[in-house]
DNA sequence: CCAAAAGTGTTGACTTTACACCCATGC
DNA sequence: GCATGGGTGTAAAGTCAACACTTTTGG
């Protein structure tokens, strides 16, 4: 009977909608095992990680630049036998990345980042396959009863900006006469003196996230479609 | 610095619903440290354990003769110091246990296994206390969006059994005539010819759980009052 | 016949869904 | 003036919440 200690890593699903596209965060891993496969970003606990969330925000930051980011823990991931190099426990954890952010990429050594969408990954290494599905199924259920929208959506935006991260993350299109009849009603929304101008045709009311009216609704909020 | 290896533990927040009150197993612990207080029943991940939740069930059996039970992952615990011993991490499971099972724990050498009504616990070891916490909010959402009350439940009961289990999780009354409408419209309840005798008052029917039924609902069903 | 818990319906308020056309702008 | 996406209202169906009394049994 083996003893060799048992360890732990932290991986990130980190998402992001660009051009109506719901996207996740890749790194092209340069050792073996998986060499040259795509992998979430991530790595092992440290001993000077003061929370294992932190660790993850870490790993993030060191591989793809990307920070100041929300987290959320989603899975831990243990089975005997998902890393050929011994036992190895894995702390997954959702990002959400607002497309602002999505310049810092650029930044990180231009080799082995990039932005994949969900309905089209290439091969993952380790179980990452997995990790990715059950995150994916998390922000389905996360953009229905919470702000997590806003996470994806820079400062401003438009009506059919929120829309769009809606039908990206759920995979469908929505009734758009419901959907802004919704969202306005419920008063999370602060209209700004604003347009934006995308071509020739009308332009756009721009609309930020009014934070506070949010915590101050009753009831969890439920944005289905 | 450091490098003692870091440890994963597992530790099980075992829920049951006796006489309306909602309870969770608690085991005294014989070493230090917090040697004497109450814990969660759990141990630490053994490399022959195939899976961490696996792990979860092999502790919950050896300390408490509870088997056979409803499992799932809740969260994942590693802040630096919460374990005087060195770096722990500790993924945390929800167990839902039948009234039919609790005379299991008596077969557990008498000692230190005991119910504890979670509205009235006494002083955890760790950060149990959280722990029980985050179970708690957990166990509220899930009987409200799943089938889980049924796991809380033996085979046969009557609706009023049913109504005092998602009374005593969710901490508050709910209109037993709202609550019967909408579980026998509903159609998860199988209706069976064979009625409770309690005392000198009208019987009341019994029911089982059809899980065919829910099974097939075409929407993710709510429970909630 | 009494005590105790089992069982039963209706109404009004609100929410949800389905559905199609006019508006403002740049070129 | 046309192409493009922005923006708007209503009616019907369904759901939710509030509310009080009758029934059945054993003793």
């Amino acid at each position: 009977m083996s003893h060799e200690p048992i360890k732990v890593t932290v991986d990130t699903v980190a998402f992001a909608v660009q051009e109506a596209q719901l996207e996740i965060l890749l790194v092209k891993r340069k050792h073996d095992p998986y060499k040259n496969l795509w992998a979430l970003p991530g790595g092992f606990l440290d001993e000077q990680d003061t929370t294992v969330e932190q660790a993850a925000a870490r790993e993030l930051l060191e591989e793809t630049n990307v920070g100041n980011v929300y987290l959320e823990q989603l899975f831990t991931f243990g089975d005997k036998g998902r890393d050929p190099r011994g036992r190895v426990v894995t702390v997954s954890y959702l990002a959400l990345l607002r497309q602002d952010d999505l310049e810092l990429k650029a930044s990180s050594d231009a080799s082995g980042v990039a932005w994949w969408p969900v309905m089209d990954l290439p091969k993952l290494a380790f179980d990452h396959r997995r990790i990715v599905e059950y995150a994916h199924q998390r922000i389905k259920y996360k953009i229905e009863y919470s702000a997590a929208a806003f996470s994806l959506l820079p400062e401003k935006f438009t009506l059919r900006d929120l829309q769009s991260v809606y039908e990206a993350v759920l995979g469908r299109t929505i009734d758009n006469r419901n959907f802004r009849k919704r969202f306005l009603k419920l008063g999370v929304l602060k209209e700004l003196d604003e347009t934006s101008q995308q071509g020739s045709f009308r332009p756009a009311r721009l609309y930020s996230f009014a934070e506070q009216e949010f915590e101050q609704l009753p009831d969890r909020p439920v944005f289905s479609f």
